[in-house]
DNA sequence: TATTGTTATACTCTATAACTATA
DNA sequence: TATAGTTATAGAGTATAACAATA
């Protein structure tokens, strides 16, 4: 099965543009993740939020370094995240009276709403980004990326765009 | 296989974690990319170079106006990739005769020779990506990836992070 | 001293808009 | 006037490091 002289590579077309597994992976990877920063734009979230929002969501109480450790993502920088959410009456941070150095994040009844209309999107999401796929299909397609997941080592659920550099 | 009521929409776990398709085609897809962006650093040069270079690679004299239409992006950003390409001394600008308001761009000597390093690196990016999977599970999800692909209108070889805003 | 969170700062990426040279 | 390219500028995102409050 190893051509003796091939065009190159192999990871390129005769006319020069990509053609890898690897490419495909990204380019729909990131088409699908655009499609999805669009449909948030709608909730006036973004990317980046949704994350933090689920996190909250699951283990409300949860401090900052917290998140930030389990994110793979700078302390400051969860600042600047929670800040805007809290901007946006989406969570609130609660003092802690045990101990007054850490928060308490926790949704509001404005950000349970927002969760609830994610998972909506969410849905709408993966409905259009398999649209060409069947049943079957979907699922081939589901158990060859997890079993890339599980080889790269990426942690389940954590996207790897919140990770430092 | 509409199942009456269910926890949630279904792509989350009942943990909280995300679970669809088309979150893992984002995080395998962002993990395959940041990659990628390793691997390039070696070479000095950044995953929006890779595109820019093979352009010019594959035909030679191509205006900065072009490279900006096919990529997506706004003329100004490609003087941006152009200029630094150029002061790696990978690509030159060489003026039209008969029109000179645009330039000719074609790759250097050295830039040549960073593009079959980039190859090579391509070859290596896509055998470590697929590293967990046989030959038949390649073949079936390349086949699913260009059938969502072509689904959602992705132009072939064009990485849609070069898309504007 | 150690920990949690914050601020100040800087750097990168990328778009918009005004501008220059050429046609 | 129209086109190719450039410059100036601004905004978003994100890291580093110094800092304040609390333990």
């Amino acid at each position: 099965m190893t051509p003796s002289r091939q065009s190159g590579s192999g990871v390129e077309t005769p006319a020069g543009r990509p053609r890898g597994t690897a490419f495909l992976l990204s380019q729909v990877g990131a088409h699908a993740a655009a499609r999805f920063a669009d449909l948030l734009g709608g909730l006036g979230v973004a990317p980046a939020d949704v994350g933090l929002l689920r996190m909250i969501a699951t283990q409300p109480g949860r401090s900052q370094q917290s998140l930030a450790e389990e994110l793979g993502v700078v302390p400051s920088r969860v600042v600047a995240l929670v800040d805007g959410l809290e901007g946006k009456g989406l969570i609130e941070r609660r003092r802690n009276p045990r101990d007054r150095r850490n928060y308490a994040l926790h949704l509001t009844a404005d950000g349970t709403h927002v969760m609830t209309e994610m998972r909506t999107l969410g849905a709408a999401h993966e409905e259009e980004i398999c649209a060409g796929l069947d049943h079957t299909q979907r699922a081939q397609l589901t158990a060859l990326l997890e079993t890339i997941a599980a080889r790269q080592g990426l942690t389940p659920g954590v996207h790897p765009g919140y990770r430092q550099h």
